[in-house]
DNA sequence: GCCAACGTTGGC
DNA sequence: GCCAACGTTGGC
């Protein structure tokens, strides 16, 4: 089983929408980026992962969820009126992927981009690297041990 | 295959 | 709103 961290937008969808869909389940699309895709690609069902609000006052860790099936095509690349529509994206072949997911837990309290930095053991975390971009990323196991002990 | 131009991300 | 970092595009 792998741990992963994957960011969004509060504004476009937070974690509190996931929490208030039906069954407290959600589609994690709109990656658009190869890196990114190969990640989501390689997910598996019971895969955890940390859910992040970025762009936004306080960014940080706000919840934990858990991939529920393998990933499938994202359907917003064949979708003309979508933002994420990709005309090179075709059912027959599809170019980009999401992962369903479910809310595992939303954490009592954020913690916070600033948290993270300042811990020594988490130094090596991808979101913490320069020029970091991905919208999803990989988390070892102790960094996820670690992440977790933070407001024990 | 190079690289300049451009668009996007995301913290501050 | 600024700007650094980075991915993508497209001309050559």
């Amino acid at each position: 089983m792998a741990y992963w961290l994957m960011k969004s937008e509060p504004t476009t969808y937070s974690i509190d929408d996931l929490a208030q869909a039906r069954g407290k389940k959600g589609f994690w699309d709109g990656v658009r980026n190869y890196q990114a895709r190969n990640f989501i690609r390689s997910m598996q069902p019971g895969d955890l992962a940390f859910f992040y609000h970025s762009s936004c006052k306080v960014p940080g860790i706000v919840g934990i969820v858990q991939v529920t099936q393998s990933p499938r095509p994202d359907e917003t690349a064949f979708d003309p009126a979508s933002a994420y529509f990709d005309p090179d994206s075709k059912p027959e072949n599809p170019r980009w992927f999401g992962v369903d997911i479910q809310l595992v837990e939303k954490l009592p309290e954020i913690i916070t981009l600033t948290e993270l930095r300042h811990h020594p053991a988490l130094s090596e975390l991808q979101l913490l690297k320069r020029g970091n971009r991905l919208s999803v990323m990989p988390v070892t196991k102790v960094e996820w041990r670690v992440i977790l002990d933070l407001h024990q």
